[in-house]
RNA sequence: GAGGGUGUAGCUCAGCUGGUAGAGCAAUGCACUUUUAAUGCAUAGGUCUUGGGUUCGAAUCCCAACACCCUCACCA
């Protein structure tokens, strides 16, 4: 464990530094500071008429560092911004040894009078320094910041403060994710959380990943979904349930998609897809209302306009539309997939009418389009339409050509839903009606009586996406899954 | 899994048709009390991702491996 760590020659420069500070009696990774405020904080309440003149105190990182001799000016760095630190000899006479020892990427607190310099920059004239860590690494550069994409993931912790706008993107992330949280409570939703270790990977379609239990000597799946979990607490009688959550699956990565990943589920007892069609619409419009500067967002080439009310489409009418034939015209459908080059034969009649899907209409899915009426075969969980029996209840939400929601009216006849699980459906993939599997204990839940209920599944890191107008998954999720390097 | 691209100083990047490596920032030293990527002068900094091969000679050409990025495939 204790192996000789092979340090660079600035790293010893910056060692020999600490052990200076060290002899000066003074700790370089200090200890507590009170009465810290967010730069942010410090430059929108700072007024010049007020008098006796205001003072503060902030805290971060040294970004910039400009030494004029007798006075230094800092660049400080928290998660709300920079503000400037005047360090004056005169000021810190007693300090100003410790003082030109610090560099670039200590952590420092300050505390002083504010005033303009004769530039107008808001400076904190500091008359208490603390030296909080001392940083024996250098920091990237301080024009372009860190921009080789595989450091910036392994090591977010520097790139949140090498890269300003990383930590504008991730803040904004929060804010969003509590928003949610605020307006599902608001609605009287209550947050709960449901196993990710689960005996059967059951709610979706997807290869999990597997890991063991070694008392119980049992193998275990992380959770593809929550769904099964949550309409169990429907039975239960939680009549508003959500969670906000990682589901893992063991699939490719790719710009989309991320090996875990964050999901919203929520249920409604006694709603159906209608009113969970508005829920969506309204959750996601006050989302952009609040922490977006427009209703118009650039998402690559794309230019989103939230605008409201959005788009309703029937699945078959866009299928349609796309792929310029008729939902039923089976022949012409199995041709026209042959042309592209699937292999149809292997497949079900509405496996290859949603590959179609896919391949055709999603890409032109640009602004928000709830696509209304899957074709009840692909819906396992999902109640059929009373008007047309072969169609199901659900929508799939699509903005910028991704899919962002999944809803349904929730299948409740556990009789039908035992044969959902128990039916094949053929060309959909060899590995995954593997993990199809039958759980029997959610049955014995929905035999007892499960209401009925509207259910929605929001991918939330997508969503995040659109609203911060960024194209890789990985520069929404603070530490996406890297290979281990060597 | 397939194809394409990238890997050079702490960081950001140059480096042509093979001749043992260059800039800016950071660093080190000196000067400087109102700078804004501070400035000026000086100095130092490299197993060119790794391993083979071709060659008198490889950062450069060839082969392989590794990692990252992109496209496709897989994908509830």
């Amino acid at each position: 464990m204790t192996e000789p760590v092979e340090t660079s020659k600035l790293e010893q420069q910056r060692v020999e530094r600490l052990e200076k500070i060290k002899r000066l009696g003074v700790d370089p990774y200090g200890g507590r500071l009170d009465n810290v405020e967010p730069a942010g904080t410090v430059r929108a309440k700072f007024d010049t008429n007020i008098q006796p003149p205001q003072r503060a105190i902030c805290a971060g990182r040294i970004v910039l560092l400009r030494d004029i001799g007798k006075l230094i000016f800092i660049t400080l760095r928290d998660s709300s911004g920079t503000i400037q630190l005047g360090l004056s000899k005169k000021l810190l006479e007693t300090q100003w040894e410790l003082i030109k020892l610090i560099e670039l990427g200590d952590i420092i607190g300050a505390e002083g009078q504010l005033g303009l310099t004769k530039t107008g920059e808001l400076t904190i004239w500091v008359d208490k320094f603390t030296l909080l860590a001392k940083s024996v690494l250098q920091p990237p550069e301080k024009f372009h910041g860190l921009a080789d994409t595989e450091l910036r993931y392994r090591q977010r912790y520097v790139d949140l403060w090498a890269n300003p706008e990383v930590m504008q993107r991730f803040k904004k992330r929060l804010a969003i994710v509590s928003t949610i949280r605020g307006f599902l409570q608001e609605r009287g939703f209550y947050e709960v959380e449901t196993p990710m270790m689960q005996t059967i990977a059951g709610g979706a379609a997807a290869k999990p990943f597997i890991t063991h239990h070694n008392a119980l000597d049992i193998d275990l799946y992380l959770r593809i979904a929550p769904e099964l979990f949550l309409k169990r607490l429907l039975v239960g009688g939680i009549e508003k349930v959500f969670e906000i959550n990682r589901n893992f699956r063991n699939e490719g990565l790719s710009p989309r998609h991320n090996p875990e990943f964050t999901m919203m589920e929520i249920y409604q007892a006694y709603a159906d897809y209608n009113i969970m069609m508005e829920l969506t619409e309204e959750l996601i419009c006050s989302i952009v209302k609040k922490h977006c500067e427009s209703s118009t967002m650039q998402f690559g080439e794309y230019t989103i306009d939230f605008s409201r009310p959005w788009k309703k489409i029937p699945y078959a009418e866009l299928f349609n539309q796309y792929c310029g034939c008729e939902i039923h015209d089976i022949a012409a459908i199995r041709k026209k997939a042959k042309e592209i080059g699937f292999e149809e034969a292997k497949m079900d009649d509405e496996v290859i009418i949603n590959k179609l899907f896919e391949e055709k209409v999603e890409s032109n899915l640009v602004n928000p389009t709830f696509v209304i009426d899957y074709p009840g075969k692909l819906c396992p969980l999902t109640k059929r339409s009373k008007e047309k029996p072969d169609y199901a209840e659900r929508f799939e939400l699509y903005i910028g050509a991704m899919e962002i929601a999944n809803a349904y009216t929730e299948l409740n006849d556990p009789l039908v839903q035992y044969e959902n699980f128990t039916s094949q459906v053929k060309g959909a993939g060899e590995d995954e009606n593997t993990f199809r599997s039958l759980d029997e204990d959610f049955i014995t839940a929905l035999k007892y009586g499960m209401p009925p209920a509207g259910g929605l599944g929001i991918g939330i890191d997508r969503l995040i996406m659109l609203l911060t107008g960024t194209t890789n998954i990985r520069d929404v999720i603070l530490f996406p899954l890297l290979k281990p390097e060597k």
